[in-house]
RNA sequence: GCGGGUGUGGCGGAAUUGGCAGACGCGCAGGACUUAGGAUCCUGUGGGUUACCGCCCGUGAGGGUUCAAAUCCCUCCGCCCGCACCA
């Protein structure tokens, strides 16, 4: 038979199918039908499959394509496989660029955002996704506000809200300040600046209330990268150590110094402070030292704080002219102001143990204060004379009075309690993690609903008089103060308490706020009395799979964790984490860069589905590299892609062709060939390839593979077997089975595929093939053998043979007994079906 | 510096529990069909060698454990990511 004859369906060669026709009659049956729209339905289990919504900047990118199209597969899959899936999708809405865009062309923030966000609608639909559009939600929709001030207020009545005066992260690009987790290596997340410190009024979430138990839950989350738990755990930053109280020589003024080496403390040789500690103007004013020492704590304060905290500089620091005292052993040594001492952690003040810790060690060289070894190492080596660097190693205590002997550990302990005794310190724990700045000087954002009354201060907007709405005219002109407080109408109001006039805050609130509960409105996205309701987040939550880029990590990853436990201890949700399993997607790649428009190397999604399809543009997407890894985007490589699908359709419709296939089918234990069973067997390799690959490891890469190479056998079957030995039935059961397991990953056509080969119902709403067991097994196995270590022959045995018997088959085995010659066999280790591996020696 | 990841053909990648390295795809080469082919179908494709039966080498480098190592252990190198004076 020549190739491609069997191809001929009805006089017609069909050569590709018509994707653009194919696509869009599917796309429109199924928003009619409303198919994959989902209610609660208690006897069904539950399936929350979510990817992290996008911001609406106008397009989608490949790496949303391929964020979706992943949640979209699990999506499906999860679906045939009898659960009652959620699948939602809505709008990070909020946020700079609408406003930029405000600024710069003319249009309301709000215009550009909802332009945008039609646009990218349309997008997402034309990727064939199948979410439940009735669920769609807008962060800057009133409808959702109103529930993101709501909760601002549930965390302002449990004291998790407050407002306080201090030192914060300033970006002057963005003109707004900053959380600490939205500055990367001291630049604005979003726009790169380098970011300056300010003073001022903000507002702040009290995320470090809860930093133990978002440490400690960390343990739950099993289905998680190790690598977020990990770069969690280090934001989190938690140390445990003693903070002493240190007295001042000639004063009653004490200060607290927190340290985690409590079993150097006899170490200290000298104090560092802060610049900015309060203490350091006390103790030199009026003394000739105040001047040389506020210019340094000036000179510091100025500093980008990228440049004060670079581990690599050289550690600046002057001598205050006070003393502080040991209140281990009375000792009496020098105050210093140090650069590296930083205000925000601990207390703000460092004992300087220049033995054992290195940063100590190199400021006590530069400024020739002494070193004392209080840790002998092990084999005593250590001398205070000669070190060339900071002992910061296990050993045992010296020059430490009666804790000399003690080892690292057991002096921590005893030195802890001792102090604790005493009253000369106790015992602490720090943390790395800041409370959450939530304050933006803003317009697109959600208004902060708290009020401002002469007479009774700091009032909330009572929650009946929710949302505060935003105003629409309003100068979009960033300055020092927000937009909002341009705005008379929204600024002037009445006290919710006393009735007399009050001014409204005029910060909005960081666009993270919005994206920290999004999952649960989702769950009854239309509750006009609540955020969401009790019983559908009883069903719904929590989050089965969730599915997101690693950038938020900490951030946004941190912020959602922090809410739900929130509401869990308001008593408005049961669970304490959201998201149960977390895959985190590697970027799109374009020539080993990532897509940007400086860099000119964007493949933009419409173009691609113009030319190839949905279909194609999700299979090469998935195809290309496993989930987590990044993926390089290849022109060629969609083509691939595109070729397997057309191979599928034509080898489906050849089938669809068969004459009386649907009557064979119920001949299916009729005669076989041997080709027939292989066939048999293949289908059912494949079904258990797939089904594994989906839905234990994500390995989407793979699952195509093993349909590829099914279709490939199909091929080989067409060529080998004459039409008329062909067999109908098993043919027909082969495409139904493919189509099936290939429907997650191109939902277009193979449900035009579904429904030529008769089916009236959709092929989403199927149930995912079961492979069968027997099918699998075959008559013989191929033993490979190895004598000492390489393959030498390959024999065809009857399957499930005795490691004796294959031993003994092996051995008569003419090429195995050529290669052993004369030499004597040492081992003979046998795998049943698998290998005998003979080690011999002379 | 600390923590994590990773290194496999010309390229993207596969090998799930230590058991035939290179599945699948791209690219390339040859053939078939054809007025034509950038469509489609078939065949080949890690390197070396060769009477195309094989044989030798081969998973960043070196060493080790084992009948057997891409996989486990040790030393080193490259790249990527996170944290980075955190007291």
């Amino acid at each position: 038979m020549k190739g491609g004859s069997f191809f001929v369906i009805g006089g017609l060669f069909m050569d590709r199918y018509d994707f653009d026709v194919v696509e869009s009659k599917w796309q429109e049956r199924w928003e009619k039908s409303g198919i994959y729209q989902v209610v609660e339905t208690p006897e069904k289990p539950k399936f929350y499959c979510l990817e992290m919504f996008p911001y609406p900047s106008g397009d989608l990118h490949m790496g949303h394509v391929r964020n979706y199209t992943m949640g979209d597969v699990v999506a499906r899959f999860k679906r045939m496989k009898g659960f009652n899936v959620l699948h939602p999708m809505g709008w990070d809405a909020f946020g700079m660029p609408a406003e930029n865009a405000a600024i710069k062309r003319g249009i309301h923030p709000a215009e550009w955002t909802w332009n945008n966000i039609a646009n990218m609608r349309r997008q997402l639909k034309r990727l064939g996704l199948s979410y439940d559009w009735d669920r769609e939600v807008a962060t800057c929709d009133p409808r959702y506000y109103r529930w993101t001030q709501w909760l601002f207020l549930l965390m302002y009545h449990r004291g998790l809200a407050y407002k306080k005066r201090a030192i914060v992260n300033w970006c002057p690009s963005c003109k707004t300040v900053l959380a600490n987790e939205q500055v990367i290596e001291g630049e604005c997340w979003r726009c790169h600046s380098t970011v300056t410190k300010t003073e001022l009024d903000q507002w702040f979430l009290r995320i470090t209330a809860y930093a133990d138990r978002l440490l400690e839950d960390l343990k739950l989350l099993k289905g998680w990268p190790e690598q977020v738990r990990i770069m969690q755990e280090n934001w989190i930053g938690r140390s445990e150590g003693v903070e002493f109280l240190f007295g001042v020589k000639g004063s009653d003024k004490k200060f607290a110094v927190f340290t985690t080496r409590q079993d150097t403390i006899f170490g200290v040789t000298f104090v560092v402070l802060a610049p900015d500690h309060p203490l350091v103007k006390e103790i030199t004013a009026g003394t000739p030292y105040e001047a040389k020492v506020a210019e340094f704590a000036e000179k510091c304060r100025l500093m980008p704080e990228i440049v004060r905290t670079s581990a690599e500089r050289d550690k600046d620091g002057i001598f205050t002219g006070a003393y502080a005292v040991n209140p281990m052993n009375g000792e009496e040594i020098p105050i210093w102001v140090a650069d590296y001492v930083l205000m925000e952690y601990g207390t703000g003040a460092v004992m300087g143990v220049p033995a054992h810790d290195q940063r100590d060690f190199e400021f006590a060289r530069k400024y020739g204060l002494p070193i004392k070894v209080v840790i002998q190492a092990p084999d005593g080596s250590l001398d205070a004379g000669t070190m060339k660097e900071a002992y910061p190693g296990e050993g045992y205590m010296v020059n430490s009075g009666q804790f000399d002997g003690l080892s690292v550990e057991n002096g921590k302990a005893a030195i802890a309690q001792y102090a604790e005794e005493h009253g000369l310190g106790s015992r602490k724990v720090n943390y790395r993690l800041r409370d959450w700045l939530i304050s933006r000087q803003r317009y697109w954002g959600a208004p902060i609903p708290i009020v401002y009354c002469d007479k009774c201060g700091v009032v909330p907007v009572p929650e009946r008089s929710l949302p505060v709405l935003l105003p629409e005219t309003v100068s979009f002109e960033p300055g020092q103060i927000s937009p909002l407080g341009s705005c008379k109408q929204f600024v002037e109001t009445t006290c919710p308490k006393c009735g007399g006039s009050a001014r409204r805050e005029t910060d909005t609130m960081d666009t993270f706020i919005c994206s920290s509960w999004y999952y649960y409105r989702y769950c009854s996205p239309h509750d006009t009395e609540l955020p969401f309701s009790r019983a559908a987040v009883d069903y719904w939550m929590a989050v089965d799979q969730y599915i997101g880029g690693i950038e938020h990590a900490v951030l946004h990853l941190l912020y959602s964790r922090f809410f739900t436990k929130v509401l869990h201890d308001a008593g408005l949700t049961k669970e304490v984490e959201p998201f149960t399993n977390l895959l985190t997607q590697g970027m799109v790649l374009k020539d080993g860069a990532v897509m940007s428009k400086s860099k000119g190397n964007i493949v933009a999604p419409d173009d691609i589905i113009s030319r190839y399809g949905a279909d194609a543009t999700r299979v090469f997407i998935l195809f290309a590299a496993p989930p987590e890894k990044e993926l390089e985007w290849s022109d060629t490589g969609i083509e691939g892609a595109s070729r397997f699908l057309n191979r599928t359709w034509r080898i489906v419709t050849a089938i669809a062709g068969l004459k009386g296939s649907r009557e064979a089918a119920f001949e299916r234990n009729g005669q076989r060939s041997a080709e027939d069973t292989e066939l048999n067997r293949s289908l059912n390799a494949t079904i258990q390839k797939v089904t594994n690959d989906v839905e234990g490891r994500f390995n989407f890469n793979t699952a195509i593979a093993a349909m590829m190479e099914f279709v490939n056998q199909l091929y080989a079957y067409m060529e080998k077997v004459p039409a008329d030995k062909r067999n109908p039935g098993l043919l027909l059961e082969c495409a139904e089975k493919l189509l099936l397991m290939l429907a997650p990953f191109a939902p277009h056509m193979t449900e035009e595929l579904w429904s030529q080969l008769g089916h009236e119902d959709s092929i989403h709403l199927q149930t995912w093939p079961v492979f069968d067991q027997k099918a699998l097994q075959r008559e013989t196995s191929i033993i490979v053998i190895q004598i000492d270590g390489k393959v030498r022959d390959r024999i065809e045995v009857q399957a499930g043979l005795s490691g004796e018997e294959l031993e003994r088959a092996a051995l008569s085995a003419e090429r195995v007994k050529k290669w052993l010659g004369n030499r004597q066999i040492a081992r003979i280790i046998s795998i049943p079906d698998k290998l005998v591996s003979i080690a011999t020696r002379p």
